[in-house]
RNA sequence: GGCGGGGUUCCCGAGCGGUCAAAGGGGACGCGCUGUAAACGCGUUGGCUCUGCCUUCGCAGGUUCGAAUCCUGCCCCCGCCA
């Protein structure tokens, strides 16, 4: 019996640390461990809560990293409870925002969350014994003597602790009730799905941990939290972001998440690969991938490490698109890749443009405006800055017309990456 | 409720009666270099039927030959006091 259970034991610890693994908070000490212990001694499975809010439709790399963190607790058996923050995208989460977001919708709400869901299923296993998809509109729509009950819970005090509350606070910035009431409705999220673990990133660490002081005013047992890293945008410097415009989309075309990755700083390989990929840079190979990329990153880098850098960097992309699409797909993007921006050939499938011509002549503002949403007047600048080539030749300042025939058939490229395939007449 | 400060182009931020499409920085974009990295250099960054014209400086009016700059009203933000 004795023996039994301390494998049973050793089982739980084992789990939990592999579930840690990457994670940057695993709180409080050991209760993961004893979590998964208990579950095992019931015969249940854990329920995992992730909560999301649906203030912008479409889900990047850094939404993947917590995603890719609960797959791996469905993979053990595990049941992820996936809260679709419907009701409290009402109220505009502040975390790590100096501003207030603006309130969506109800048709906004709807749509971005049918995407999400979708876009998240891509990450998640969609069987229904391992996720559950729950609307928090369910039961936050109480009355205001429950909501007066959940308030009693929490003290202003307790409020600004938090580190992003207390920052603006202090520097006299504004701080809506709205937003105060906010890390309430997620921890009473917590109560409503009886959670034994929430996933966050690490800007949510207070609000997960407030989830715990809920749970247990309501006599619900306390979850255990996790954080993860917060991954930054293709800029390296700050956290992937719609709004800030350096966010890899998980439904990116494969060339352009293959295209993007490439793009990314070498300092931020090291965090891609552990937060996406679920291992160390460097890890797997036997070569000095990983050496010559850290050290290049510290500045020292001997001549052989740049080279390093980019096969590192060519398999983190090859990896992260064979992980959202398939092998075959990565080996496709990778081939793209090299092809257009290494040989600096055209892409093999080029969509085409058809222009109708005045007089014999292509008016090439307009075309590159419509094709490519942007003002004539860039397009101008474009071309007048060697931006802008006709099959091999680059135009030059002021080459705003060209004669029909010498367009018709040629490639049209603008700038690095768009490219059409120019046929006269509609 | 009282007093004071403020709302400028993607962002920050100068401008405070004409020479302002508006300094400077950031970001972004283009060219060069390159590993679509970093660093660096040069350039661009409201629109258009582009040596000129049109629209922009919280919103609406007004003064003036002329306003982002002055006046009036309104909206919003911040601080202090209550």
């Amino acid at each position: 019996m004795g023996n039994a259970t301390d494998a049973a034991a050793q089982d739980a610890a084992r789990l939990a640390e592999r579930l840690a693994w990457g994670t940057v908070d695993c709180l409080p000490e050991g209760a993961l461990a004893a979590r998964l212990r208990a579950a095992s001694e019931q015969g249940r499975v854990l329920r995992v809560k992730l909560g999301i809010d649906p203030t912008a439709p479409d889900i990047h790399l850094g939404h993947a990293v917590v995603l890719r963190k609960l797959r791996e607790f469905q993979d053990a058996g595990h049941r992820v409870v996936l809260i679709i923050g419907d009701y409290t995208a009402r109220v505009g989460d502040p975390s790590g925002r100096s501003s207030l977001r603006p309130i969506l919708s109800g048709e906004q709400i709807e749509a971005n969350a049918a995407t999400f869901q979708e876009q998240a299923l891509r990450i998640l296993d969609p069987d229904p014994e391992r996720l559950e998809v729950r609307r928090n509109s369910e039961w936050l729509d109480m009355s205001m003597i429950e909501l007066l009950g959940l308030m009693r819970t929490t003290t202003a005090a307790q409020m600004l602790e938090r580190d992003d509350f207390a920052k603006r606070f202090a520097a006299g910035e504004p701080i809506s009730m709205l937003e105060l009431l906010y890390p309430l409705l997620q921890g009473y999220d917590s109560v409503a799905v009886k959670a034994d673990v929430e996933l966050g990133g690490t800007d949510q660490k207070f609000n997960l941990l407030l989830g715990r002081d809920i749970q247990r005013a309501y006599g619900e047992p306390e979850q255990a939290i996790l954080t993860m890293g917060i991954l930054v945008g293709t800029d390296g410097q700050r956290k992937m972001s719609k709004s800030l415009g350096n966010q890899i989309g998980v439904t990116d075309a494969p060339e352009e998440m293959f295209g993007k990755t490439m793009a990314i700083p070498d300092e931020a390989m090291g965090q891609y690969y552990r937060l996406l990929l679920g291992e160390e840079l460097g890890a797997g190979d036997g070569d000095t991938a990983g050496a010559g990329a850290e050290s290049d990153a510290a500045g020292t880098g001997p001549a052989t490490g740049e080279t390093s850098a980019r096969d590192a960097k060519r398999a983190l992309a090859r990896g992260i698109v064979a992980w959202l699409y398939t092998e075959a797909e990565a080996e496709a993007a990778e081939r793209h890749f090299e092809r257009v921006f290494v040989q600096r050939e055209a892409p093999e499938e080029i969509e085409e443009a058809h222009f109708a011509s005045e007089e014999g002549m292509l008016h090439l503002p307009g075309l590159i405006a419509e094709e490519f949403g942007i003002s004539r007047s860039e397009a101008r600048r474009l071309i007048d800055q060697g931006g802008v080539s006709l099959g091999e030749e680059v135009l030059g300042t002021d080459e705003h017309n060209v004669a029909s025939e010498r367009a018709d058939g040629q490639v049209l490229k603008v700038g690095k990456r768009r490219f059409r395939r120019l046929r006269a007449g509609m």
